[in-house]
RNA sequence: GCGGCUGUAGCUCAAUGGCAGAGCGUCGCACUGUGGAUGCGAAUGUUGCGGGUUCGAUCCCCGUCAGCCGCCCCA
């Protein structure tokens, strides 16, 4: 009997009980009703690919240590999705010719890495991603982080809670020329990327280990401090005059230390940020890249997109206690109870009835005690509760009672159908 | 994959090298045509799992699994 020979769930992964469920679902409608308002076109690729695809591009780490592979029976190795970007790439590329660009899509789904576990990171975990293919403009960065400001909004986080930091690789491959760093770029990003993570006098080592000067450092440092260098970039002043048009600044910043771990980035990078300091991850990261179909064989085109994870959203969400407003657990909110099994064919007469109008409706499956039916109506959350007993049946009514105020009336049966589809109503458009 | 912390009832957590505890929740009754409140009562544990030390281990030791924190990486 004991829970001591239940199978373990596989390491990494979420149960989804009805109450986790209703976020879930919540939150993918919030990402389709954003991700639609612009126009964006959702998409799915599979869940299992070959695990070539992700070789050429993903960086090395991603595929060789995160990723879930297994071989099919003919030896060839399948990987569980560790992200979407190259699907997408191989899905446009095979039909190049006949998409009508620039295409904007997005998609919703599960992704699988293997990391190690902890707050905030699961092994099974979903995604939104969105991209804008076909152009590459300044234009198309700003409505992605318009799109990411919008969605923001509609699930409540204000700029006072949430913040997007951006940056531009090309900017900072003009500027690291500039002080003679030619080679090595690829570490050197690595280098920035960790300002913020490493001790100072850790960082330093860090870039002399990679071969820099301490004036390169010392240039370096004064670079990823200055808040104004965007203006050197004609792409972000462009992107930000946009976004100060579009009245999204306040949510926008611009921050040199933004370089973005992957490496396919070639323009404008961004990722958003709790500012409450105890979430560190970033809630989301994208950027431009101009070459997106490279390695899977298509012509070269320009994008820019982002992705988002469920899982540090749903953290930041819960700690803010922006997850309590009526997220609905119990479909139904009409209860039916049975009076005694010999007049539980009226019970049911009306539960079809109800039904057959478009309500929701629950009976209970015995004939139990009133009380008992009406406080497991309560506890799963149903609103009301009909009654239908032998005074009911022989006077043709049903009574009605309403569980969180307590009151309740006997009214015609004839009456109820349009009775309760008017006093659930307002319910109906939430 | 590496380092650290943790694991006791459905949940939150006490406790002790010698009979396993509380609060909340659940169930029952007061209340056989009416839930939430109150009162009374009840059930539930191989103390994550496996091994070792010991007369005796939930406690000490080793291993393992899982969670959390950090590294790595990133959504």
């Amino acid at each position: 009997m004991g829970k001591h020979n239940i199978i373990q769930p596989v390491k990494g992964t979420r149960d989804f009980y009805p109450e986790q469920m209703a976020i879930r679902t919540w939150l993918y409608n919030a990402v389709r009703k954003v991700s639609e308002s612009f126009g964006y076109q959702e998409y799915e690729g599979p869940y299992l690919e070959y695990i070539d695809l992700y070789a050429a591009k993903s960086g090395e780490e991603l595929v060789k240590e995160q990723s879930f592979v297994f071989p099919d029976r003919g030896g060839k190795l399948i990987a569980l999705r560790p992200e979407l970007t190259p699907t997408l790439a191989r899905m446009v590329a095979q039909r190049q010719g006949q998409l009508t660009f620039p295409i904007r899509w997005w998609s919703y789904g599960p992704f699988w890495r293997y990391e190690r576990p902890q707050k905030g990171r699961t092994r099974e975990f979903f995604q939104w991603n969105l991209d804008l293919i076909g152009l590459a403009s300044p234009i198309t960065d700003a409505e992605i982080v318009s799109v990411i400001t919008s969605f923001f909004r509609l699930i409540g986080l204000s700029s006072q809670e949430i913040i997007i930091n951006v940056n531009n690789r090309r900017l900072m491959d003009v500027q690291l020329g500039k002080i003679g760093i030619k080679k090595n770029k690829k570490e050197v990003f690595r280098l920035i990327d960790r300002k913020e993570k490493l001790k100072q006098d850790a960082w330093l080592e860090y870039g002399i280990e990679l071969g820099l000067t301490t004036d390169q450092i010392n240039s370096l440092t004064n670079l990823l401090e200055n808040k104004e260098l965007w203006h050197q970039s004609e792409e972000l002043e462009q992107f930000f005059d946009l976004i100060d048009v579009m009245g999204i600044s306040d949510y926008v910043h611009y921050d040199p230390k933004i370089i973005r771990g992957l490496d396919y980035y070639t323009g404008t990078v961004y990722e958003a940020k709790s500012k409450d300091p105890s979430i560190k991850r970033a809630i989301l990261g994208g950027g431009r890249y101009d070459n997106l179909l490279a390695d899977v064989g298509g012509n070269p085109l320009p994008g820019a997109g982002f992705a988002m994870g469920d899982v540090v959203i749903t953290l930041l969400l819960n700690q803010l206690q922006k997850l309590t407003k009526d997220l609905r657990v119990n479909p139904a909110p009409v209860f039916v109870t049975v009076f005694d099994d010999k007049h539980m064919a009226q019970s049911f007469r009306i539960a079809d009835d109800l039904r057959k109008s478009g309500l929701n409706v629950n009976i209970y499956p015995q004939a139990i005690k009133l009380g008992k039916q009406i406080k497991y109506a309560n506890r799963i959350g149903a609103k009301i509760v009909l009654i239908i007993g032998p005074d009911e049946i022989k006077d043709n009514t049903v009574t009605i009672k309403i569980l969180n105020t307590g009151e309740q009336q006997t009214i015609g049966y004839k009456s109820v159908i349009n009775y309760l589809i008017k006093m659930l109503e307002p319910d109906k458009s939430s």
